[in-house]
Parts: structure tokens; C-alpha cells; sequence
DNA sequence: CCGATCACGTCAACATGGCTGACATAAAAG
DNA sequence: CTTTTATGTCAGCCATGTTGACGTGATCGG
């Protein structure tokens, strides 16, 4: 009988305890997201040059290939908003030396610019989420998000630096 | 000297830290969401028509305001995925008593189904990420999902349960 | 060295899901 | 009885994802 109700009320536990993850993240994002978009929105752009943006400026010299594996769109999507990066000067390309089919990308002045101006209020939040939680906290953080994922972004993230690098770079 | 490069060495970490915590976050929620679409795409529906199940679901008899206020999308925008949920009899619409303009709604047998079938993905991922990062890290995670957001929303998931119904419910 | 493959780009068409603005109706509230 | 509220609806726009087809120049393998 007490045996019975127990089990019953862990099940509800844990039901309820899994709803409440999927929305922290489901609130957490959305609000991660809300002032960059603000921000781009008044320049014509979204959320998707953001990405394009900030991916560039965190891997310089990255390729149109490496850049489409991390953002896992199509080459005509990304076409579309790179090609709009590039014609108003927040990205540059240029031909690989090794592989002159390589078109290498790197953010400008101005894409640098951007790229801070955007990400400012992002990081403004995690730092205060981070400075609030603790450090200990932070770990954990970490850890969930990193059993959220499959093995394949896992890697992205490993600790020895080669890892990381090798993930994207090559 | 070692004052100074310590400094911007801490300023390095620091940063790196930041930008890491901003990819974790990216990486988890696109893993997060790729299965339930999947499943959506093969009956027609979208990641819109998900969002409202599953808080239909989880706040029974919610009002349309209610429901916006939680999604933050226009009631046009809302009224495009609720219309084909409804004419689909995933949900189902009660006219409210003590106020008759009000449509309480609900999911049907046939909307809990399709909430189950598309959420359990989803609570297995976390609850697997849950299980490998342990209990305290579970608890940091929570930490920093709730300092990301703001108040407003953070007052969502206060301890005591009558805040969280009185959040939404009325 | 030549044919296959690769990196990248482009055109066209389509779907989803946001948005604004305008207008309508029935119920509640003052 | 007038105003406000809850909801719905029509119409059109925009951003961003998709598929499919095709092209060009560079590299690679036999």
C-alpha cells in the first residue's frame, strides 16, 4: 500500500521534474535570443546572420564547408544570408591558399563590431546567470547540457584543446 | 608583471568561459527540438503546433490569453496553429462559465497521444542527461537556467506551487 | 593527363511561422 | 448603455528553412 503510493508519487516527481527542464530551456532560450534579435532587426537582419556572424568571428578563417557542418543548414540558406554579410562588408572571403577552391572567412572591422555589439547582451546574461548561480553550479550546468547532446557536438567541447580544434578547424 | 598577465589571462578564461556557455546553449536546444520536428513534419505540423500541445497540455483548461502570454507570439499568429489543432481535434474548445467569452482548451485523447509520442523523445534526452551529469549538477543547471531568464519569467518556477499556478491559471 | 569528385555558388519554387493592420462579435464591466 | 475585454478573422509581408537542378573551377586518383 505505502509501497504503491511511493512509487506512484516518484513517478510524478520525475514527470514533473523533466517538464520543468524542457521549459527552464525552452524560457532560457528564448530570452537568450530576444535582445541580439531586437538589435538585428533594426539593421534588416535575423537571428540566422547572427549565427553566421558569431560562428566566423569564433573560428576565423573558417570555410563555407566547416560553417555549414556547425550550423547543419543547407548551402542555399546560408548562401543567402553570407552573401548579404559579405556584399555589405561584415564578412570578407578569400581563396585558400592550400585549396584555392576554399573561399576562407573572416569578419571585418565592422563584422568584429557587430559581432560585439550583438553578443554583448548575451554574454552580459550568462555572466550575471553565472555570477548568481556560482561555480559550482556552472559545472552542472555544463554538465546537463553536454549529456543533452549527441556525441557528435559532445566532441565540439571536449577538454584538450586539439580536441576542439579539430572538431572544426581541421 | 605576472599581475598583468595573470589578469588578461583571467580575462581570457573568462571570456572563453562565456562563449562556451553560449555554444552549449545553442548545440543542447537544436538536439533538443530536432526529433519532435521530425515527428511533426511527417503529419503536417511544425514546431508552433508542438508548443501549443504540450502547454495545453500542461495547463488544462487554459485560455487563449493565457496561452499567448506564455508564448509571446501574436493571438494571428497563435490562432494559425490553434485553428488547424482544433479543426484536427487534437484540442478541443469549452466555452468558459464563470466568463462565457472565454475558450478553455484542452487536448483531446488524440492531442495527449501526439503530446506523449512527441515529448517522450524529449524526456528521454533530458532524462538521460539528467542521470549522467547527477543530481547536484541538476541542480546547477536549474541555477543558471533561472538566472538567464528574467524575473518574470523566472517567477514561473518558484518552490512553492501555488506561486507557479497563480503564475498562469488565475 | 583526364575523368571523377569536391568546394562553392546560383536560380527557382515552396513551407513554416513570425509580424502588422484592420475589422467583427459577443460578453462582461462600469 | 457605453466601453472594454476575449476571441477570431482576413490580408499581406518578411525571414529562414527546405528540395531540386545546374554550373564552374580546383583537386585528386588511376
Amino acid at each position: 500500500m505505502a509501497d504503491i503510493k511511493a512509487g506512484v508519487n516518484q513517478l510524478f516527481l520525475r514527470e514533473e521534474e523533466l517538464r520543468t527542464g524542457m521549459e527552464l530551456l525552452f524560457y532560457a532560450y528564448r530570452e537568450f535570443t530576444a535582445e541580439p534579435d531586437e538589435i538585428l532587426a533594426q539593421i534588416g537582419f535575423g537571428r540566422a546572420h547572427h549565427r553566421v556572424i558569431y560562428f566566423v568571428g569564433r573560428y576565423p578563417k573558417i570555410t563555407v564547408s566547416e560553417l555549414l557542418a556547425i550550423l547543419k543548414i543547407t548551402k542555399q540558406s546560408l548562401s543567402r544570408v553570407l552573401g548579404e554579410l559579405v556584399r555589405q562588408e561584415f564578412i570578407q572571403q578569400q581563396t585558400g591558399v592550400r585549396d584555392r577552391r576554399q573561399r576562407l572567412l573572416e569578419l571585418t572591422d565592422k563584422g568584429v563590431e557587430l559581432e560585439r555589439q550583438l553578443s554583448e547582451t548575451q554574454r552580459q546574461r550568462i555572466a550575471r546567470a553565472y555570477r548568481m548561480a556560482g561555480a559550482e553550479a556552472v559545472e552542472g550546468f555544463r554538465k546537463v547540457m553536454l549529456g543533452m547532446m549527441d556525441e557528435e557536438d559532445r566532441v565540439k567541447f571536449a577538454p584538450p584543446a586539439p580536441a576542439r580544434l579539430a572538431a572544426v578547424k581541421r
